[in-house]
DNA sequence: ACACAATTTGAACAACTGGTAGAAAGATAC
DNA sequence: GTATCTTTCTACCAGTTGTTCAAATTGTGT
């Protein structure tokens, strides 16, 4: 950012090296962890090599050692995020329980990723356009056939008349993500519920819906 | 961006001004439209002043004329999405009628504002730490206000026997509002539903379930 | 002690950033 | 045509950006 302005203050940069003492012990991974963190505060687009760097108690040269480019570091938030997500929807899709029941297991599944890798996350949905080249497509299809596993539990159902037809599945699917996602915008793990539990009224909502049972009245 | 980076493709960027004629006819509202579109597409601090000063077919000298700063441009995107959020919903909730009628109707307001205002919309939620000042706090208090709404006509439901009191109110409104906001990253008014017909679902959903209703076996 | 590889530094770079000043152009009314 | 006001352009500033690289430092095995 630049220029004389007085009142800079704005996206909480400049915050003076914290590491203790000494060197630096830098990896890839704290690399990719810290940029994530700042990524998903301030933007890729808004966050300098500098801010990773001084965060790290390192300097902006000693990344390049252990990084491509900072393009690199947002491709491995991508694979971060992918790897972990991937392959156990994936088998939750592949099992043969009932279809609300899969349904249940790949929100918990979903919120708990969407809760323990919170900046990852933020950050995966956030800056894909900072992608480029081939890389940048493979990202798009994963996602979708990510996505794509929640639609078609959801059509398993309605085929097997556990679910209503009343609703499009691919809107329902799309809402049931938003719902999840949303997470990492709000969730906190000090808060009153573990991830578990918001996982299961999610799924709650989603499947029996926030409407009271039929018949039952207001206890007052 | 920078260096001497040969496959910088990236964001979209340098697309060489397109206005086709002549001077340009600028004015804040263009401005803050265009601004919307390219933050929301890149981010706020991937974009330059020079980015929209081109895609308007201006210079960046002649914007100053509009606007004070390019956090000022910022101030005004979320301006313009609250006034169209705002009065909306808070009649909804004045309104006599039943918890049921009116958080479907909250929906359909929310969810048409999250359509028709789309990039607004994404960077309304992503940007906040961008602003500054008496204004980011004002932003952050009017947000959660309105979020409050959802909460409140969730719990009076409840209250009334209409809503299930096994989710958390709470829970309830930050998911809802999770799964009409992510309408602003796949929605487009080109596709086979209207933004109506999309925010009907969603209440359905919300409140109905998607269970099929019981004792309705699957016909096949 | 020595050699050799793995890391980190710190400076240099060219391009770009938000912001400013003043000249120039356009429009409008007389 | 002149005078006035609005709008846009050009040129520039000082600071920041991502990236490279030779030199210095550290770590490890012998």
């Amino acid at each position: 950012m630049a220029g004389n302005n007085p009142e800079h203050a704005a996206a909480t940069k400049k915050t003076s090296r914290s590491k203790t003492t000494g060197r630096a012990r830098l990896s890839q991974k704290a690399i990719v962890n810290v940029a994530a963190d700042l990524f998903a505060r301030n933007g890729f687009g808004a966050t300098s090599l500098d801010d990773i760097a001084d965060q790290l108690g390192a300097t902006k040269g000693a990344l390049y050692y252990h990084i491509k480019n900072k393009e690199d570091i947002l491709r491995h938030i991508y694979l971060m995020v992918l790897t972990a997500s991937e392959e156990p929807l994936a088998e939750i899709a592949r099992s043969q329980a009932a279809a609300d029941e899969k349904l249940s297991r790949a929100i918990a599944h979903h919120v708990s990723v969407a809760a323990s890798r919170s900046p990852a996350m933020m950050v995966f949905y956030r800056e894909h356009p900072h992608l480029s080249g081939p890389f940048a497509r493979e990202i798009v299809e994963r996602k979708k056939t990510y996505e794509r596993y929640f639609e078609q539990i959801i059509e398993e159902g309605q085929v097997a008349g556990v679910f209503s037809r009343a609703i499009d599945a691919k809107i329902a699917a799309f809402g049931l993500l938003g719902m999840c996602n949303w997470l990492s915008q709000w969730y906190q793990s000090s808060g009153p519920y573990t991830h578990q539990q918001i996982a299961a009224m999610f799924a709650q909502m989603v499947e029996g819906g926030l409407n009271a049972p039929a018949g039952v009245e207001a206890t007052r």
